[in-house]
DNA sequence: TGAACATTTCGATCATGATCGAAGCGTTGC
DNA sequence: GCAACGCTTCGATCATGATCGAAATGTTCA
């Protein structure tokens, strides 16, 4: 049976590796990072992180691009994100339900980016009240912006207009893993990510993928979008 | 930084091995498979087998059943199918664009199944086909059934009601990987793979995800369909 | 109970690849 | 040109886990 099966063990050898894997889960918020950086998130010395960068963009998973003596690592596609999202969704699922999952960090769990949406409590909040509101239905598969959503969107300053060309998804779940439940992504997710972030209701941390509230971030989604956070 | 990467490491360590990845893909038909079954198609002992699977059942990625001296193993969740499906799409990029793709079975390219639906170029070609007619609305992120679908799928003795409690979308795409592009999965998917079972249009091969295109086959999705195969 | 068969467990061997020190390369700025 | 800096390459070492033969376990059927 000659099948995808050697190529799709060579690409998890690629992520097998904790070093890799933390570097790759550091891109998943879509930005490009320096070696070094990169090598500080995943504990290891420049050598080795410069070892394993060059195998992750040997096998494409990731771009690389000079900035002066500097060199921009990121992810090469969104496909990349997504896989690692399916992934994150399964490697989330403890295998023994026993025990109490103490090893997300608490920051990551609160709020981050995924990708280029909001995660964590925040994005499931939010993704909860936009629904209680009726300008959202959602499940694991499909979702869909109501009218009444849309309008919501607009008031807010929100342009919803797809860019040219762009076949990109108005509106789509993404299963949260430290939530263990959907959360809005797609260009409408993408909009309202980046609108708090010009408004300072987010600020990123330097480091990680994690994201502060702000005090008028806390006020803006409670009582802009109603949740409860 | 205290993330998820190190069961994302752990996780895909278990898919790293080409033995468990033939196993996981020979499971994604859905299906459940002998221990000895699946150490045939590992190109492994049963010994080994057994210590990978056990492997695999601990991680919670199969569930094993018992039927008299026989073990049989199939994927724990679709969840787990949905991320070894975005693995194999990630995995089917070519990193060396310049030589073609050679590895790909024939009998695999022409016509599987994709754990419940059909792919390759049958499951491409009756795609694009429903597409034509204007039964569908597909593209890389989200899918729609047209009335002139339903109307269609119901003509064929395609009943489209969900079961009670299913939260399954009825038409989403699934990104073929051997095509490179979307085919029609969910439930209505999974309706006209089970139809064309039903109907012998396809025949399961005895060993591997494959399907064989019956002559009545060739002639129901040429006529009934359009498709071009 | 005993024979046949599927599967697992144990133990020893072997191959792969992650790691980091040291050294080399390439870019920038003085 | 030279120094400073970021990054990569080389080389040697070390740890992990895949493999299979042999033997044990467990299930079915007579």
């Amino acid at each position: 049976m000659q099948t995808i099966a050697p190529e799709l063990a060579e690409l998890a050898a690629l992520i097998a590796d904790s070093g890799r894997a933390g570097i790759l889960s550091r891109l998943m918020d879509g930005r490009a990072q320096t070696a070094s950086e990169l090598a500080r998130v995943a504990s290891v010395t420049p050598q080795t992180a410069s070892w394993h960068l060059a195998r992750l963009v040997e096998r494409a998973l990731l771009k690389v691009e000079r900035r002066g003596p500097r060199r921009l690592y990121r992810l090469a596609t969104p496909l990349v994100a997504q896989m690692l999202e399916g992934m994150m969704t399964v490697a989330a699922i403890d295998p023994h339900p026993s025990r109490p999952p103490p090893w997300i960090d608490a920051e990551m769990r609160r709020a981050r980016t995924c990708y280029d949406h909001l995660a964590g409590e925040l994005g499931v909040a939010v993704t909860d009240a936009m629904r209680e509101h009726g300008h959202l239905h959602l499940d694991q598969e499909a979702g869909e912006l109501t009218a009444s959503g849309r309008a919501f969107l607009r008031d807010l300053g929100i342009d919803l207009r797809a860019p040219a060309r762009s076949r990109r998804l108005l509106c789509r779940p993404c299963l949260d893993w430290s939530e263990r439940r959907p959360h809005l992504a797609g260009r409408a997710g993408a909009a309202v990510a980046d609108l708090a972030l010009q408004r300072d209701w987010i600020r990123r941390r330097p480091q990680g993928r994690s994201v502060e509230i702000t005090e008028a971030g806390l006020v803006a989604f409670r009582d802009l979008f109603g949740a409860r956070i």
